[in-house]
RNA sequence: GGGCGUGUACCCAAGUGGCCAACGGGGGCAGACUGUAAAUCUGCUGGCAAUGCCUACGCAGGUUCGAAUCCUGCCGCGCCCA
């Protein structure tokens, strides 16, 4: 992209991804002159799963601006970081993970970076692991040099620990009590051997920033004066500002909430994952199309690198006729675009039109056989069609419609189970002549769930 | 290590010997209305060969004709003490 550098904060600031900064003025003359001082700023993210979750695209999308500001980002997984567990927002302790586990859960993670920035036009990102560093740190090292700087007072009124602390559930083990320091060592590592000096995250993610901050402050105390080590950590805020401090700034995303109160990024199915493997591109297109009419200005703000004035055309358009879904369209579009590329973007919206137009008897089939791609699909021997046919009781099992018998039974009583786009009744047993073009037979229960079928 | 609590379905939560596959709320799913939205109304929400059977109230045993409910042990969690 050759376009001129947005301003950070400013776009940050329109889109509602700004919740929190340290220093707005002391970061804004920070990122003022890219061009000579490009400036590091990078957010790390857990390895929990082989995959990351649409909340995780918040802080992507902040580091995609950052880039766009013409300074540098740095993901940083958290191989190391994820052996301990964050037990920010987490109500329960966590289970550990193998180290293997980890190391292949990063590995798959990095193409969603990878992808992301490319769907952005911009070049790829610097991905960092801490394990390259954690895992070097001793017990005792870590104790001497960096838990001197931390005070217990203010590691307990942590929300987060704090939470853990005052629930009757569940309390917090030592080993996620001392994440805090594990992720501020991380900002400090970063700060000193690669030059970053903006940590961004999300909300939650706010007591570990600063407390990073903290760390760099201190540690940089004691480097200027060996009195201060000495010093309990817990009176540090007693001392007055140490003049040349070395100046890091801390920014938080907001939480993205839906406007009816419901988690964002859950489906029926569960999670919304940005990789293929786990949620299909249109299955994601479908996500962002059923955004909810009070929702859709904010996420087209969000999850898009549209432009205000694009997006205030499209205020206007949904305003005007909000039946047409123009908004929705162009958020599904664009944000599908963003992790699986224009293509497949195309390729969604295609699918979703010809399967909702309800015509689907009519469809030729080279265009059926691009739908296959796009939603659950699954292959059946010919053969079981005869005869009697298939019971579409058991089918809807096996091909996942349905949990068991009885809500199998209870769809077709209501009348939601359709076959290639026609109310299936009770009674339906599927035979050669349900099929189109020879081979194939759509399902559909209730009014998005499909599922399309190969007879061979 | 000791004392006192607590553990019910996806979540919260009632039930403290038979009326319990378990009240109520939330969530979810489906139907109607719509725009694949929201709101609203209705139904469903352990499984099955289904006027019955099986599995389930932290786990394992026991008492009883009969247990989510009583007893014993264990496990998890919380609070207090050490």
């Amino acid at each position: 992209m050759t376009t001129t550098p947005i301003d950070f904060l400013e776009e940050l600031r329109w889109r509602g991804l700004l919740h929190q900064c340290t220093d707005e003025q002391g970061l804004a003359a920070h990122l003022a002159d890219p061009g000579a001082n490009p400036r590091r700023a990078y957010a790390g993210f857990d390895p929990t799963a082989d995959s990351l979750t649409i909340g995780n695209l918040v802080p992507i999308m902040a580091l995609v601006h950052f880039a766009r500001a013409g300074h540098k980002p740095l993901v940083v997984m958290g191989g190391g970081t994820g052996m301990i567990g964050d037990p920010s927002g987490k109500s329960a302790e966590r289970t550990l993970m193998t180290t293997e586990t980890i190391a292949a859960n990063v590995a798959r993670q990095r193409g969603i970076f990878e992808a992301v920035f490319a769907g952005a036009g911009l070049p790829e990102p610097e991905i960092a692991n801490n394990a390259d560093w954690l895992c070097k740190l001793s017990y005792l090292d870590a104790l001497r040099d960096i838990g001197k700087h931390f005070s217990v007072n203010m590691m307990i009124q942590k929300e987060s620990v704090k939470e853990r602390l005052h629930n009757r559930e569940q309390g917090i083990s030592y080993t996620e009590f001392s994440y805090m320091i594990l992720q501020a060592y991380d900002f400090a590592h970063l700060f000193r051997k690669q030059g970053v000096t903006v940590q961004l995250g999300g909300s939650d993610q706010w007591g570990n920033i600063v407390a990073g901050s903290d760390l760099i402050r201190r540690q940089h105390a004691t480097q200027r004066d060996p009195r201060a080590s000495t010093g309990s950590a817990s009176t540090a805020d007693n001392t007055p500002p140490i003049p040349h401090t070395p100046h890091t700034f801390g920014l938080t995303n907001p939480l993205v909430t839906k406007s009816d109160g419901g988690k964002f990024g859950k489906t029926e199915t569960g999670a919304v994952w940005l990789t293929r493997e786990r949620t299909s591109p249109y299955a994601i297109y479908q996500f962002w199309l059923n955004t909810t009419d009070e929702d859709i200005i904010k996420f087209l703000k969000l999850f898009t690198l549209l432009t205000k004035d694009e997006i205030e055309a499209l205020e206007a358009a949904h305003a005007e006729r909000p039946g047409a879904r123009e908004a929705h369209r162009a958020l599904a579009h664009h944000a599908t675009a963003l992790l699986h590329g224009e293509a497949e973007a195309v390729n969604a919206a295609n699918a979703a039109k010809a399967l909702f137009s309800g015509q689907i008897a009519d469809l030729p089939k080279d265009l059926l056989a691009e739908v296959f791609a796009e939603i659950p699909s699954s292959d059946h021997p010919r053969t079981a069609l005869e005869g009697n046919g298939v019971c579409l009781t058991e089918f809807l099992i096996e091909v996942g419609l349905a949990k068991s018998k009885r809500e199998a039974r209870e769809f077709l009583a209501n009348s939601s189970v359709s076959i290639n786009g026609h109310r299936a009744t009770p009674e339906h047993t599927l035979t050669p002549t349900d099929l189109l073009h020879d081979e194939i037979i759509a399902l559909r229960r209730g009014k998005k769930a499909w599922h399309l079928t190969r007879w061979s």
